[in-house]
DNA sequence: CAAAAGCGTAACCACTGTGTTACGCGTTTG
DNA sequence: CAAACGCGTAACACAGTGGTTACGCTTTTG
């Protein structure tokens, strides 16, 4: 997880896994997306995909950089441990309200349901 | 964000958060338990403390380090940004179990209640 | 098959970060 | 009020990071 919390460190590198967000890419469009120079950006892809936050692919003279943003669970994990108690409860409240919400329209669809056996 | 990033990056400022987050301490104490120098650790609490993670109170002689993690929001918030579905679900899924325990509980002491009136 | 494309690596340089020891300043204490 | 405490800062050494240019290897292309 060091090496994650390492990588995420850098902007640049956040940058990167941004844009893998949508879809993979080749070194080269990332680097043309960047100012400083092509070998820096190669240094930037080294390093994340020494973290394993990124896994590059040969595809003839390209090589292409995916995202793998399950290595960030431990980084994420760990900062769960930082989250305040009225933070935790405003999720479970938001969440209590959907589950609720969940469980209204399951009772509107069984009254239905009901309606329908009646009709039948 | 970038300051807490950095900040998050080393290893030794990441167990200090942890420290703190039970209690203040004072620096000493922090000191005390790494193996490292004081000076090192003095300046590790800078960082954390330039970074907003921490703030600082004299207390006579000493001086009282205190957790903030509030500046952690951003980072966590940008880091949702990678979690996959299937996670949030995750997360749902424990917490809609969460709802219902509680709900379990509170039903069974309403049925305390009642029963207390009873005797009443 | 020679030339161009696409990328990583090497070598180098400047800067930053992290550790150390020495020191100074304010606060408590005997 | 002098000595001890608690802690930050200064000065220094050194490793790591991030940038650059030059280069080389593999794959495509005309």
């Amino acid at each position: 997880m060091d090496d994650v919390a390492a990588a995420i460190a850098d902007p640049v590198r956040r940058q990167i896994l941004v844009m893998l967000r949508e879809r993979p890419l080749a070194a080269g469009q990332i680097a043309d997306r960047f100012t400083i120079s092509r070998p820096a950006v190669s240094r930037h892809l080294r390093v994340l995909r020494e973290s394993g936050l990124v896994r590059d692919t040969l595809v003839g003279r390209r090589r292409l950089y995916e995202l793998d943003a399950s290595r960030l669970a431990g980084l994420i994990e760990w900062l769960d441990q930082f989250a305040p108690a009225d933070d935790w409860e405003r999720r479970l409240d938001a969440l209590e309200t959907e589950v609720y919400r969940t469980r209204r329209e399951r009772s509107r669809q069984n009254a239905t349901d009901r309606q329908q056996e009646n009709t039948a």
